[in-house]
DNA sequence: GGGATCACG
DNA sequence: GACGTACGTGATCCCA
């Protein structure tokens, strides 16, 4: 992964000591009902648990005062002699203060002989040395010596941040010559000497004179002013034993090393003790409510062994949120469902799981359902599983004890159905698409793994996981491991009820747990846009999509295949004839040794695997200047046995026998730029460039009395090039409706559209798919088969004509270079992990996928805003049509026969206003429409 | 299970 | 100038 563009760790030090004091004087007082006063503690435990709860601190503790005598005293016996005793209000509650952190699960820290500040100076020291950011809670001016690029601090009281300028403009000089200011002016309420007659305000003046308090004492004879030369002259040596004072020790022995400092879970049963033993109640309210929505978030790995005491009736709090205990219910009777129910409504959201027979969605058949009201809080409700049927053997088992299906969904779907309460799953998708299939539809949602998405495409998958892992270090339980593998995986209605719980209940807990720690990213990284206006509200729409399915004529399907398999027995033939050898045409590794060892064509090794290179732009070549007629005929070959195994053979057997139509699945946390994939099959790479692929398309047909109709962009990425590079020219062009490309070759190389060289024009074409891609000199060489010198001249030549695409380029890889991302129009984050990598080749590839992840993605954010409007459009409008199959630039739908021109004047508008109202973009949008009886005359 | 190949935008 | 190249995907096949 990406360790150096990974945010530095966060250590926070709390200056117990000197908050304590700050608090005291400024909180009104305040005392529990025994007479304890108690208002710095609750100040305290609010800072405290805002700074758990808020902070992105990876380390935390407080650092407290051990004792009134210090090495200081053995230097300077007066050292802080002056100072009064602390008011008896104050007293009791310093152990209070101690015992707080530790309820907290905050390390406490003091070591006899030192202040507090010198064990923050050398924590810090420490954790900056290391790259981690420091945050000093306190505002002590003493800490202020402290302050540099990693290290600041923070007033807790007035909320304020103090770095490098605060300091600056309280002691006039920058923080590393804070201390000899301060040797200078001295500190009354430490008792610090300093120079008699010398303030903050002449110590800085002569600190930025002289550079330093040394070179000053040296100099001193120096200074004009007779008064403040003559102390300086007769104090040296008492601005030497200040400067000691003031100095804080950065080297104290520690006994916990900064590693101890790590961020614990808070344990809810302790925190909440000392909470209700002081009294404090709106704290305790508060925490709850955390705890039992959430659990606070959970600490790196942190395993901790704290109980909850069983004694204290109100506190009912998981153990340890953190730490993920396995221990889930089963629920096999309609009592206990009605209770998680109630829980679950009581909450106010769920995270939700269902187990089924397959991953398809139509094929499924509900097994059983998990939910999650809290981390460690979850459940499993079995209703599919059946007994084993054992073998010649025996070993048959009963079938278990399950809530009948029918009554357990009539009991879940109007939790599920209920709008006030949030259904939270991971790929909830799929879940909402089989529940629909049971006449239930799930909302209001919220997706986990799509939230993921959002907020890290491009830097690592979705997948639950690897979440897991990622975030809490937890291994999960993998569905092999309770199904099997390989030839012995059953089905998840075989697996027995316990190993089904720990699956089943883990599955909605890790999704409660992801989605609590990365929900409130979303608004803190100003992400929830995206998420709520795109990402979101497609979910139902791709799931009807995918339970739509589409039409295939498995029959026409069939005499392809025939016919291909034919026709590629007769070419096998000649192959063999041609080679002279009976071989596999199908193995890339023997063709290699047949064309180049054996026919001796000339070509080249390549590779790692030292295999000679037969892709289709070598055989290509090959054909042309060997005159050999072998590559010719592998490459019409190949051709067929592409389209036979992956589409012919195939698409048929992807029939579901239930609606009698293919179902694929849109994956929506795939791409890095924010585009969909089909899976299972893909059904966005269905032949269309070559007329004996396009025959595949024929058989995409519509039901009868039905069209399919297809609606796509034309050129989109092209047009947002010209938006987003603002390239006067091509906007142009596109306002006018031009030829694009002829329009390009024209400014480009100066010829006249009238009458233009399609040869030219071709050129320029893919000089403007180049733009889209990333130009490079290699890659324009490549495509058009020209001397790369010669590609390299016609890149320049665009960049002279056209500035705009040259500044666009460079500015998303600057961009990409310091962030880490890129974004779209609609403010979609593409992850670039490896665009700072020190391999020039892996850093170029990235940069390219920079320049190109913003046309794409934004591409993909328009045609997905389209799409969430279109069924409301369909609706609004009294058409009957269905959205099948999305193509990254291509809508395909299936009407009614006499609703084709209404729906395609419908489609066509949606989607080129879809940009609206978010953006406005000066170029036009169109979308061209097609129809007919199958997809190859839509299209 | 990884690499090569090729289907799409 | 190094490095190895157009951007983004998924399915199928071969072969270790």
């Amino acid at each position: 992964m990406n360790a150096a563009a990974r945010k530095p760790d966060h250590v926070y030090l709390v200056d117990g000591s000197g908050y304590i004091f700050r608090a005291f004087h400024a909180l009104p007082p305040l005392t529990r009902s025994d007479g304890t006063p108690v208002n710095a503690v609750l100040g305290f435990c609010n800072m405290l648990l805002k700074l758990i709860e808020d902070a992105e601190a990876e380390y935390i503790a407080v650092i407290f005062d051990a004792g009134r005598k210090t090495f200081r005293n053995e230097i300077y016996a007066e050292y802080k002699a002056h100072r009064p005793e602390a008011p008896p209000e104050l007293v009791p509650q310093f152990a209070l203060i101690r015992e707080a952190t530790r309820a907290f699960n905050v390390p406490a820290i003091e070591i006899q002989g030192y202040e507090a500040d010198d064990l923050i100076a050398t924590y810090a020291t420490q954790a900056a040395a290391q790259g981690h950011d420091v945050t000093i809670v306190s505002s002590d001016k003493d800490l202020m010596q402290l302050v540099g690029d990693r290290i600041s601090l923070f007033d807790p009281m007035k909320n304020r941040k103090i770095g490098e300028t605060e300091v600056l403009e309280k002691f006039g000089v920058a923080p590393d010559k804070v201390v000899d200011v301060q040797s200078l002016a001295g500190d009354s309420s430490d008792n610090v000497p300093g120079v008699p007659g010398i303030g903050v305000k002449t110590a800085a003046e002569l600190i930025n004179t002289y550079g330093d308090l040394d070179t000053l004492l040296a100099r001193a004879g120096e200074i004009k002013q007779p008064k403040r030369r003559e102390n300086l002259l007769a104090n040296a040596d008492l601005a030497r034993i200040s400067r000691d004072l003031v100095t804080l020790k950065r080297d104290v022995p520690l006994d916990v090393p900064l590693d101890g400092l790590a961020k614990q879970g808070i344990d809810g049963a302790t925190a909440l003790a000392f909470l209700q033993q002081n009294e404090f109640r709106q704290l305790i309210t508060k925490l709850q409510a955390r705890l039992g929505e959430a659990g606070i978030k959970a600490s790196r790995g942190g395993a901790r062994t704290e109980n909850a005491k069983s004694g204290d009736a109100t506190v009912q709090i998981a153990a340890d949120p953190a730490a993920f205990s396995g221990t889930h219910e089963l629920v096999q009777d309609e009592e206990r469902l009605v209770a998680w129910i109630t829980r679950a409504r009581a909450a106010g959201a769920i995270a939700f799981d269902i187990e089924t027979t397959s991953l398809n969605i139509i094929e499924a058949k509900l097994v059983g359902m998990s939910l999650a009201v809290a981390a460690n809080a979850a459940c499993y409700v079995p209703v599919g599983h059946e007994g084993k049927s054992g073998d010649l053997l025996g070993g048959a088992t009963e079938r278990p004890q399950q809530i009948p299906l029918d009554r357990a969904l009539a009991l879940m779907k109007p939790l599920l159905e209920d709008p006030s309460v949030l259904k939270i799953g991971h790929n909830i998708k799929y879940d909402l698409a089989v529940m629909r299939r049971y006449g239930i539809e799930t909302a209001p949602i919220d997706d986990s793994m799509l939230i993921s998405y959002v907020l890290e495409g491009g830097a690592h998958g979705h997948g639950m996981d690897e979440l897991a892992k990622l975030h809490f270090d937890h291994d999960t339980i993998k569905f092999g491991d309770v199904a099997g593998s390989g030839k012995s995986q059953v089905t998840f209605d075989q697996v027995p009820l316990d190993k089904a719980l720990a699956y089943a209940g883990e599955d909605a807990d890790v999704t409660w747990r992801l989605h609590n720690l990365l929900k409130p990213r979303l608004i803190a990284e100003r992400l929830t846009t995206v998420y709520e206006t795109i990402e979101r509200p497609l979910v139902p729409v791709i799931a009807g999509m995918e339970l739509a399915g589409v039409k295939i004529d498995a029959a026409e399907l069939g005499r392809m295949s025939q016919d291909f398999a034919s026709r590629m027995a007769d070419m096998e033939g000649e192959i063999h004839d041609l080679a002279g050898a009976e071989f596999n045409v199908g193995s890339p590794k023997q063709l290699g040794e047949i064309l180049f060892d054996r026919l001796k064509l000339p070509g080249g090794k390549k590779g790692k695997t030292g295999a000679y290179s037969t892709g289709a732009d070598v055989l290509e070549e090959l054909a042309e200047t060997s005159g050999h007629p072998l590559p010719q005929k592998v490459l019409d070959w190949r051709q067929l046995a592409k389209l036979k195994s992956t589409y012919t053979d195939a698409l048929p057997l992807a029939i579901r026998p239930e609606t009698g139509r293919v179902h694929t699945s849109f994956a929506l946390a795939h791409t890095s730029t924010g585009r969909i994939a089909s899976t299972d099959p893909n059904l966005q790479n269905i032949p269309i460039r070559t007329e004996e692929g396009r025959k595949i398309r024929r058989a995409f047909v519509a039901e009868p009395g039905h069209v399919l109709l297809s609606v796509d962009y034309s050129q989109i990425e092209l047009r947002l090039a010209a938006e987003m590079a603002d390239i006067q020219g091509l906007k142009d062009a596109f306002r006018d409706g031009a030829d694009i490309h002829a329009m390009t070759a024209s400014q480009v190389f100066g010829v006249p559209v009238e009458g233009m060289d399609p040869m030219v024009r071709r050129q320029a074409k893919a000089i403007n798919f180049g733009i889209i891609y990333g130009i490079s000199a290699f890659g324009l060489a490549q495509q058009l088969g020209i001397p790369q010198g010669e590609a390299k001249a016609y890149i320049e030549a665009y960049f002279e004509r056209y500035p705009g695409i040259r500044d666009y380029m460079e500015r998303m890889k600057k961009f990409a270079r310091e962030k880490g991302y890129v974004e779209t129009l609609f403010g979609r984050r593409c992850h670039m992990p490896g665009i700072n990598d020190k391999n020039p080749a892996r850093r170029s590839f990235m940069e390219r996928a920079a320049i190109n992840a913003p046309l794409q993605g934004t591409a993909a954010d328009i045609i997905k805003r389209a799409m969430i409007r279109m069924p409301g459009a369909l609706q609004d409008a009294g058409l009957n049509g269905r959205m099948l199959l999305q193509v990254h630039d291509e809508l395909l739908f299936e009407v009614p026969e006499a609703e084709a021109e209404a729906t395609g004047k419908l489609v066509k508008k949606v989607m080129e206003e879809a940009p609206l109202p978010a953006r406005k973009i000066s170029v036009p949008l169109i979308a061209e429409i097609g129809t007919g009886p199958n997809w190859a005359e839509a299209h």
